[in-house]
DNA sequence: TATGAATGAGTTTTCATTCAT
DNA sequence: CATGAATGAAAACTCATTCAT
């Protein structure tokens, strides 16, 4: 018998992020992302159970991985400023390399019947642990993590979501967002 | 008569926005709006072009109230802290009290076929005037729009977004989110 | 607004009963229908939920349709004997008749999801009524409506269904069996 | 090795008719059969050249069975009257111990691209040679192929078919069958 | 203006079958 | 022989839109 072919899956699951960028959900459909991925429309049904099941474990699959990216920003040997600075300018960075991902699991996130299935919180443990870590060596300001998230995440988000409007400054907006974020959290 | 057609067309819109927090985007089909709002298919085609026409209209009207409602959260007597606290909270109560209008301006937003044609700066413009008088008065610090729009509305966007899993513990959050941009941004 | 063509949703029933003769339960797809009732496959579903929702309102109509054929041989002034043959003629006039419905009937009394939805026996209340009241004259001998039916109509529906291996022949082995139920049956 | 094989396509014909009664005739696909016979669904065409050639083989084989059962139930030292209680009995046994086979194989004779294949009354030659020779010692009356087929087995297919509905009167209704029959075939 | 019927073009999904191993 | 992957073709069904009234 023929190998179940690891390409393939992954071909499908980059071209379905692809198209998501390019035409939004409601523009995206199986026939269009088998178009993409160059495999028959019948093919995407061997690897999922339907177009929803699909959608939501690459959801998961790419929320998570946006959140590993995130974690690996902190290195150990960093202060708390450094932290603060890393995590956002990696962010930023991951949007930008990664357009396509980044918009797909926005769109996701924002979509109530996909939403309910990955919790935004959950992915993130890492850095929050990173933070904690600050926290209890009197680094950074206690509070709480959906505050934390509220503050350390959503700004950067909203910048790269905005990338196109804010040109070629966006690099003189992010070292703003960092040093108030600094402000905010450093003790 | 004008009335009843005025009345006919918010049916719609009403419609329109209840269905795509229930079933998102792509969910929402011409003639479940149709059946949602009480008349024919064939109806929403006197008020709108077409689909594409009417998402669009209805999220530049809706983006627009959003902003509008922040807009009159300032008020004229209130110092900066005030207003910080204003915006916040009033973005927030916005939020549960139009939780279908929220949910659905969300979605938009993220859509890149919708938000080429909205911009969310364009419509910001009073709360950010209003900041714009603080700062010249020396009691908010200076900085871009983009880096106040990222701090002052996105997180407690973020909170709102995920109300459901912050339980009953909103109320804390919010008081520690509004310190903190208190703290980062009031001289 | 358009009206709903009465005419439309008899040719589709039309169609899917002659399809159903041709080429099967299992032959026979909606877009075949279609086609054969010269509409869109898109009009189907104006006029029924999906198809097995079609199938089984044709079922229960057309098998509905054929019992009150049959109530309709047995006329006031007949004697038990005449009944009898009335039933049995009659029944294989209708099979002759109508081949396409029987045929149609026949196929979805065997198919067990279909089956469930329609109960032979209570569609056939009226010939049953008719024999009751030459039981109770003393005309016709005393057994249970199970018995009855098997007897009066599966030979004849037997037949029915093997028409064309009997080639001409058939009127013959009608006579022979309606001899033979009459010699059972009369008292 | 050549067990392991014989084994294997007893167990899709098995699946096959299993299936059957369970979802119909359009209810059964390839991958169905397939799945639970335990086999890839590339096995069944090592063993069947096709769906159609499959069913109609498995169709001639059981239909076959059947008649080969009703043939053993008349026993050579029965007179007449046992003769027609032991088939009608048998073959009521038969539909209830074989409910699959039952249902397959009348599902089969009423699709008109499968009829065509297998004639009913080739395969009954058995017991009709024994009628014949009860009716040539003048122990049974004599008539048609057709007449006896119509009325010694399509009366208990039918209460076969009624099983479930006739609840535990099951024996009754056979007994009266049984009596009334041979009332009539008796001489 | 308002409508429900009607539909071409699309959707998602399944199918019978073949291929590569 | 046996298989799971792969697929063209077709299934069932939905959609945005238009038409006739």
């Amino acid at each position: 018998m023929r190998l179940k072919d690891e390409d393939k899956q992954q071909r499908i699951k980059e071209a379905l992020v692809r198209l998501i960028l390019r035409e939004g959900i409601d523009g995206t459909s199986v026939s269009k992302i088998a178009r993409e991925a160059g495999v028959s429309p019948a093919t995407i049904y061997v690897y999922y159970e339907n177009k929803d099941a699909m959608l939501a474990e690459a959801f998961r699959e790419y929320a998570h991985k946006s959140y590993e990216y995130l974690s690996g920003c902190i290195l150990p040997d960093m202060n708390a400023g450094a932290a603060i600075d890393a995590v956002v300018r990696g962010y930023y960075r991951y949007s930008s390399e990664h357009e396509d991902v980044f918009s797909f699991v926005e769109q996701c996130s924002r979509c109530p019947t996909l939403s309910s299935e990955v919790c935004e919180k959950d992915c993130s443990c890492d850095i929050f642990e990173s933070i904690h870590e600050y926290q209890r060596r009197g680094q950074i300001r206690e509070c709480s993590d959906w505050t934390l998230g509220a503050l350390l995440l959503s700004p950067v988000r909203f910048m790269a979501m905005n990338r196109a409007s804010m040109a070629g400054e966006s690099e003189a907006h992010l070292r703003e967002l960092v040093e108030m974020l600094q402000t905010m959290l450093l003790l």
